[in-house]
DNA sequence: GATGAATGAGACTTCATTCAT
DNA sequence: CATGAATGAAGTCTCATTCAT
């Protein structure tokens, strides 16, 4: 029922000369994503933006879908990449102070990509049956997890699994939807300064009766 | 820079007949995108399900986005319907209490209309664009406001403007994103439970003197 | 696991302006099948010489194959049409005369639609998989044992049914085979009369104690 | 106006190990044509799949065409060697024994053959230009003449010539449309019985003064 | 000699939109 | 007003063939 885009080649450059040219293929959809309007985005104009035939886009891409897919997957795995430096240096902070690092580098990741984040969410049609993209709620729990190891430990939650991932929806839902439709008139810092607090209040708030029981 | 989709009708129907017809197309665009794959839908398949001829369509539409927005303002505007009468039965409670309301509330319609949902926000490209989607985080802020007039009295935030905004964005995108892709491994109602907690300790916490003061 | 080749059409002409289009379409189809290499009777081209645009050929056709397919249908229905009534004035001959009759005829309509023929057996790929190519040797069969009814009386052959087939095939197989590859240094009316002689000796052996027992 | 197809080597192979690798290609062809459709095989799917590169096609073939053709002429070579080889077998019989003895032997290789023969005969759309194609009906004529000399000395047929070809063609044809297509509704062993009959009934009515006078 | 990356003409097909009837 | 036949630009993708390495 749920398609995943294919993700393969149809054949794997082996020479250099032929690596070379995949990377301009790959770049050149990259950057025309980023610049044109979806549909505007054709094979036709990315082999040629790319400097190469048609044909050898074919080559190595069974259709447009997959040169899409492939470009969304290397977006993702940067900006994971990124994420995941930022929040291994946040360590050793009380709750309040790690909340505020997390939003902050979260804030900072997405605004600097707030183009392709806006494809991969709003644009691209089937972005979400890129595995790299579906797995992305995980990946991030996981991500934040490993780099928080000291924090979750002092947390308490009933439901430890329930917790971080509404915790991580919220954060990550609240980031993204003010990077990209921020009302004009609410100042961006005091919104971002805002979620982190209320992040910190959800993990103190923890330790009240209300929830631990 | 911000393109707005044009919703006004090329000719305003001004016989019964002319109403009946145009109804007609609405609906069957609304069965349609709700059925098939968004780029299956075409004009041509719309009249034919309509019973009208493509010309009529165009003497009413200017073109595919007019009818396909047109559709989508339909669908915001019952599903606002819908969660306005709920709030309006949720004044009167306690904090927890109300934020649990909200959130349950939501929550139903969400997952009552989920695939309009889903066309609307990762399907429709042009959804964004579309008014009454635009507007929708401050309508359902103030809507929230208006029927919680009293919690927010009691609510005691620095910046109320910027703490309304970020909490309706948590509850509204968790409740999405909860109702499209929640992991099949969580227990939905305890998702649900926990959103709803987690609002209430962002409330609640507003009395702390973390945030307030 | 044998395809047959679809002949319906995606949409009915129903207006007589349709019709002609169609025609035109069907025509063009067939002039250019008769006069360049199959592989070079592109769709498009089809439609430039039927003075219509590729969408409207795709409007009443759903592939290639099927405008081919519908061409070649009628080819065999118009030849058809004219061994029947051929056969038809064919009735009360000796044996020895009807099968000359018999054999004349088809070879006169063979031969005048030659190039049609070569199209059908050598150069349309799909060509027997279109229905009425399918049926054609039992049409055929069907069609002289009509006709021959007072000469298939005269016979008396121990398995009816075979015998018809066998004859049929090799009268039908020998004609076509003639004149599309009669070696140039056989004079064809020599081998024209040769065939209807040897479909005679058939024939009249039957009468022998050879076969009928 | 009749072309014929180009069966010369761009280069001949003078190596040793070349003529393997032609060898190689052409087995490769070989296979690839008598399993996949017709349009699925192409060049650089043949090289692949004979561990070449497409490359080194291309030096011992000036196209496509070509190397089809070279293996359908290998094919009809084999097939011309089996029945030779079958025929040989056949002399000193009665005329009705030889008629059995040489329609069961051509019925065996084509059938053995069949999908070889359809390629031939309704595939390969060149097939009838290449050399040892079109030299077909003359050389089984030639071989049966040979095979038979005793029988063709009994006979006495007023054209010779034109008599041998008429029931070759007759044969061959009845034979390859049975093996091909004939009609699921009729006993093949009894097809090929009937034909074998028909075809000595021809030999035989020779002697009848309805012919030779 | 062998390779295989690269090519690009051109095939089929779709669908939003127009306009004569 | 309504119709639906007609349009054609533009998209995706294939494959025989070349040529630099």
């Amino acid at each position: 029922m749920i398609r995943t885009i294919d993700l393969s080649m149809k054949k794997v450059p082996r020479q250099r000369r032929a690596e070379v040219t995949v990377e301009a293929m790959i770049d050149a959809a990259s950057e025309l994503l980023s610049t044109l309007p979806y549909d505007s985005v054709t094979t036709n104009r990315i082999a040629e933006r790319a400097g190469v035939g048609i044909g050898s886009l074919y080559q190595y891409f069974p259709n447009k879908e997959a040169i899409v897919a492939r470009v969304v997957a290397y977006w993702v795995q940067d900006m994971l990449e990124e994420v995941g430096n930022a929040l291994a240096a946040s360590t050793q902070l009380s709750l309040a102070e790690a909340a505020l690092a997390i939003v902050s580098t979260l804030f900072e990741v997405v605004d600097r990509h707030r183009v392709k984040v806006r494809l991969i969410l709003e644009v691209i049609p089937f972005a979400l049956q890129i595995p790299a993209v579906a797995n992305l709620p995980r990946t991030l729990v996981m991500m934040s997890a490993q780099a928080q190891a000291s924090i979750r430990d002092r947390l308490n939650f009933a439901r430890p699994e329930v917790a971080s991932y509404v915790l991580m929806v919220m954060t990550r839902a609240s980031i993204i939807e003010t990077v990209l439709h921020c009302p004009p008139h609410l100042a961006r810092p005091e919104v971002e300064r805002t979620i982190a607090d209320f992040i910190a209040r959800i993990m103190v708030g923890n330790t009240s009766p209300l929830v631990a029981a």
